[in-house]
DNA sequence: CTGTTAGCGCATTCAA
DNA sequence: TTGAATGCGCTAACAG
């Protein structure tokens, strides 16, 4: 169990001096291809790996990004993340994965302890309850993910057009009572945002609302299901595809409803099982890609603090 | 935008040396609790924070462990992540995320910037293809999930007693005729083990086997159905999970076909929009805790290699 | 109990 | 083109 070689061991065995090693390695400065082979020879020889946490608090740049997200056993969340660590590998990042469960006072807890670990990013994945004082120190280290705050960059979904879309096309497809099934407006995007654009949508398609609010996952959708899948109705948009999961429980216990059932999201699992749902997906790994770009655009030269919106997309095949 | 301070500010703002406040930081030797207390005030007024990388190169300890799972998609794996993270935390450490996609080329490399960082120790969730030539080097601090291997520690799930139970539960609960669904043998644990375990149980109940293998998503499943739900079968074993789904959607649009269907498995989503399905579930998030455990235990006092198998538990009503 | 000192492994001046 | 010297922020001996 030897001790870990250092450059200085690396200089020694090659005959050289350690800033000669340390230039092959960083791959600056002029040296001469002769020498710069001796030492590459050697290295590889002994596998010699330099230390990171060395390198990081003598340049202060640890090349780790950090990142937040609420659940890691979100669907949409961990598509995201999934897109986003090759090309943070790529650019020599590697990331360090913080699960917040939607609670504001462990993402400062980590912020801190990503502060403390000198990291060089951050990606966070919002949630309603998040204030601009717990990000504050990060401006332009950090990107926000699904909702925006003024100073930051962000990746955001557009909830008003997703709904929009949906009514419009169900309207299209002959439908006239398209009621809601939703999220309390507690949570901001998924509840509020979503929710008025279909009051909206339905005042501008002329259409009479019915809606029912509830959380978030699939056991409140089965339960509110009854209150907007009456005998009139003939389509319901859920503002999420795990509340479709519930509507399609209680439509299958309730045969005599021919309901179409519309969602926001991409489990490919809902399509595979209910194959004439329409399905709306924003698209989660690009919203990962653009998040890590973004963050990598901030760190080498400072790019100026954007928000993108991601438009929806229907996935039905109609 | 100032520097960050260390503990050398600390010391001259407190008016005491740098070692007395990193005896203060690290709560270790005799301080005067008056001293103590000056420092600590320090310390919070400015709200300083101690260089992880520093100390990490001082002490030769990252206090970070990574974890390599093969998809970060998968409900069995993160949620072993997220039982094992609190657990990671609560002893001070951190953890790098590395996805692997069953690549064995990919493990290799995590493995190298693993070792690039320092980390202290490492979780890798197990895939057919791991060879022990490629865990090298990391005996005593890395603990294998899914799959075991010598020199290693390991938690891992006993499906061969999973598919046993099944089938002796359902032969109890009066079935004859139970076929499998499983995977391509190809893949060792989820795939081999558990098949044999199917055709060892129908010799042992005296039944006539009948199976069918695919690969791991609900697709096949679905796919091979048909194979599987003759009209003298009653029941049906699925490896997964994930393939029960597409056996489900299969008898949808079967309704004639009376099958009861038992799976291996978790997804709490399977159970609801099935409630009559038998599953058998490993407790995945134990298993993360286990690993954990384990590994924290080999990183403080060398504790000996162990291996942990995961006995399945029933989750149905009968 | 406390301050001083000496590195940890590396990148970066500065001379040579 | 190169090597020697310096210090990043911290902990651990050691000496007071």
């Amino acid at each position: 169990m030897s001790k870990r070689l250092t450059i200085k061991d690396i200089a020694r065995l090659s005959g050289t001096g350690k800033s000669t090693v340390s230039r092959v390695i960083n791959q600056q400065g002029d040296v001469h291809p002769q020498t710069r082979q001796r030492i590459e020879a050697v290295i590889k020889q002994h596998q010699f790996i330099p230390s990171r946490s060395a390198r990081a608090m003598r340049v202060n740049e640890s090349r780790v990004i950090g990142v937040i997200l609420a659940r890691l056993d979100s669907a949409a969340e961990n598509q995201a993340v999934s897109a986003m660590l090759p090309l943070l590998y790529q650019y020599g990042y590697d990331a360090m994965v913080l699960e917040s469960r939607f609670s504001t006072t462990k993402v400062t807890e980590h912020l801190q302890v990503l502060g403390q670990r000198e990291v060089d990013g951050v990606i966070l994945f919002g949630f309603t309850g998040l204030t601009t004082g717990m990000l504050a120190g990060w401006e332009n280290k950090l990107v926000l993910m699904v909702q925006s705050c003024r100073g930051f960059s962000s990746v955001c979904y557009d909830d008003a057009g997703a709904v929009n879309l949906l009514a419009s096309h169900l309207q299209q497809l002959g439908h006239r009572n398209i009621s809601y099934l939703g999220v309390n407006e507690e949570d901001k995007t998924t509840g509020g945002d979503r929710y008025r654009a279909y009051l909206s949508a339905c005042q501008q398609l002329k259409l009479t609302p019915l809606a029912a609010l509830g959380s978030l996952d699939y056991h409140s959708g089965y339960d509110l299901a009854a209150q907007v899948c009456t005998d009139e109705t003939t389509a319901v948009i859920c503002a999420t595809d795990t509340l479709a999961l519930g509507v399609y429980k209680y439509l299958r216990q309730n045969p005599q409803k021919n309901i179409q059932v519309a969602a926001i999201g991409n489990t490919p699992l809902l399509g595979f099982l209910f194959p004439d749902v329409v399905m709306l997906e924003f698209g989660y790994a690009t919203a990962g890609k653009l998040a890590a770009r973004q963050l990598i655009a901030h760190l080498s030269r400072a790019a100026p603090v954007r928000s993108f919106l991601l438009k929806g997309k229907l996935t039905s095949d109609f």
